[in-house]
DNA sequence: TAGACGATAGCCT
DNA sequence: GGCTATCGTCTAA
């Protein structure tokens, strides 16, 4: 028996952050997000919500930051104002989802890497792996169950914008506006020992410096 | 306009 | 832990 997804009315969904709350610091912006809730509103009404567990830190000056050398078409998002998210393809194959930081003009965002999926999750078990056949035999409730379990839903950046359903056509989406298809809101504050500091994952450039956070207790990390 | 390569993830051993 | 699919974007010519 299928039963319907769960709609979230708009009254349930949370405020989005601040523009303000962007124009802090790269790093400060990308360690804050740690425990903010990401709200996904998806084309048929249907909201699923996430936990931010990982970040990473681009600024102007940092040679790994897709705008070091200038401004292209394919990161004018990064120029614009903050609050906004900028969208790349990775590798050929993969959507990473970055929300833009520091005044407009300044190229620097907060790379979004990893998710635990918190409200309708079995909505994004749906978007990762595609209509599951054997989807009818269980109840919703266990279906929610697993899929919020299911750390390939959210942990890395390539596997979060699959299961959100975002790639490059959502490029400069406005995070702090409510009727976006998705934005940035309040969550439960993530303390100071909770937070591990590291390095960037995956680059050459600019791969010593220590501008990767993530929640330590979380098991939606892409890597320890 | 060709050539190189990248902010990865999945599969196989 | 290693290999590789896969293609948009940038750079140099």
């Amino acid at each position: 028996m299928r039963m319907t997804t769960p709609i979230l009315s708009s009254v349930e969904l949370p405020a989005p952050l601040p523009r303000s709350f962007y124009l802090q610091q790269t790093l400060i912006v990308a360690r804050r997000l740690l425990g903010k809730t990401l709200v996904r509103r998806f084309p048929d009404g249907t909201v699923a919500t996430g936990r931010i567990v990982e970040t990473e830190a681009y600024t102007a000056d940092d040679p790994a930051c897709h705008a070091f050398r200038g401004k292209t078409e394919r990161n004018r998002a990064m120029f614009g104002p903050p609050g906004h998210a900028y969208i790349h393809l990775n590798y050929g194959l993969h959507f990473c989802l970055n929300a833009v930081t520091a005044a407009e003009g300044v190229a620097e965002a907060a790379l979004i890497r990893a998710i635990e999926p918190l409200q309708n999750a079995s909505r994004l078990f749906r978007n990762y792996y595609g209509e599951v056949a054997a989807e009818d035999a269980f109840t919703p409730e266990y279906l929610e169950s697993i899929a919020r379990a299911d750390k390939r839903l959210g942990a890395g950046p390539g596997r979060l914008s699959k299961s959100l359903a975002i790639d490059r056509s959502f490029d400069d989406t406005d995070l702090a506006e409510a009727d976006s298809a998705f934005f940035l809101a309040e969550g439960a504050e993530v303390r100071e020992e909770e937070v591990v500091t590291t390095t960037r994952i995956g680059i050459t450039k600019g791969a010593d410096l220590p501008w990767r956070f993530y929640v330590q207790s979380s098991g939606f990390i892409s890597r320890r």
